[in-house]
DNA sequence: CTTTTATGAATGAAGG
DNA sequence: CCTTCATTCATAAAAG
């Protein structure tokens, strides 16, 4: 895997991490006609894999308290770095550049809103929209219809994810052996918000002390 | 949000064994000897580890971001990010280190698919979907969403292709700057700098130097 | 191997 | 609430 690889070339640069971890993987048949792939470690991989980790969890807690003595003196409602146009860079076509044309929460709204998402009420009403949106807009652009339609989509979404994470149907399949076919999307809500999209310094706020412990998985 | 991925490799047969390899996630053997000891992870696994470690990898560099952009704060008042792009699946150095896999059509579900499109029937209905699905999965791996999707796409892309080929009128408007925040109640406006990019600052003077080294280790 | 292109997937917003 | 569409992002595939 990669981080074997890091160890040895500290300077070469991998595109293709896909392929390696292909190229990592066992397949082991079961002798009547299907194949099942597993992912494979050795010890040693697994022990630099937790030696990453380990390292990177030390780091962010550092970072963290380093964060904290920087911004507690100061007054970081006048960062306002984020939000900057920013080109595509499409050179190679020259296609036009525009700015973007719809919201997209700030890490930190993310989080606020699954917060609030996973508190278990519905859609909020009106008022609680207005005070989500207030206090939201400290940590952003955004607006009471942003926030509506956030909640609409993503009730969806999660209902959408529990029908096929629970799709209450035997699998008794008569006739043919149909290979589960709906192996729909896995989302993994047990892990760290989002992290897709862009979060400018003044964004980034770890109101989840939990960062060392997500990695449970691991030990 | 964005964490939500598929997870759709070629070995759903066997799934429920690899679960059970799971639960152990520890021990794997050639089951005839033991002559070699495994890591064995699933797919699923391998990929919340990927992600993992891209979050601690995002973070870091977040952080290091953000404490650029404070210390500079300090000295020029309108000091500004430049376009910084913070690929969270990426790292510093342009590693990858998220991954993650993506249902690709066979050539005969696509040409099946293609053929149904061109009957002109617009989306599926939901049992048209699983039905078409379901033919489709005796030609390989797909699921309801993908089929879905693609219809979505394709559909798209018709319509892309379309306005292409019918070169209306020129409108050759120059991209505006201008940016009216969008407020309550009315379109939303905003815009978000989105991807952009980031780079682990090698000068970055951290107050602990063995968090340089550490990360050194993992660059 | 690196770069570009095509397209699968995620999601904000609109309409009913 | 549900469905549909538009836009964007990431990546498999293709090109260089």
């Amino acid at each position: 895997m990669e981080w074997e690889k890091q160890e040895q070339h500290h300077h070469h640069r991998h595109h293709h991490q896909q392929e390696e971890l292909e190229q990592n993987a066992n397949v082991g048949g079961n002798g009547n006609g299907g194949v099942f792939y597993v992912k494979v470690m050795t010890d040693a991989q697994m022990e630099i894999l937790r030696k990453q980790i380990s390292v990177y969890a030390t780091i962010c807690e550092q970072l963290v308290e380093m964060h904290k003595s920087l911004t507690s003196h100061q007054d970081l409602a006048g960062v306002r770095l984020g939000n900057l146009y920013c080109d595509p860079l499409m050179t190679s076509t020259g296609h036009k550049i525009s700015a973007r044309q719809r919201w997209t929460p700030t890490p930190v709204q993310l989080q606020i809103l699954e917060r609030i998402f996973d508190q278990g009420y519905g859609t909020p009403s009106k008022p609680k929209i207005k005070e989500i949106t207030s206090d939201l807009s400290q940590h952003g652009q955004i607006s009471e219809t942003n926030v509506y339609n956030w909640f609409q989509n993503r009730r969806a979404q999660s209902k959408r994810k529990q029908l096929i994470t629970t799709p209450n149907n035997a699998e008794s399949e008569v006739a043919t052996e149909v290979e589960s076919p709906n192996d729909q999307k896995t989302k993994s809500e047990n892990f760290l918000p989002q992290q897709n999209s862009v979060s400018m310094p003044e964004d980034l706020c770890f109101q989840n002390p939990e960062i060392g412990s997500r990695l449970h998985f691991l030990d």
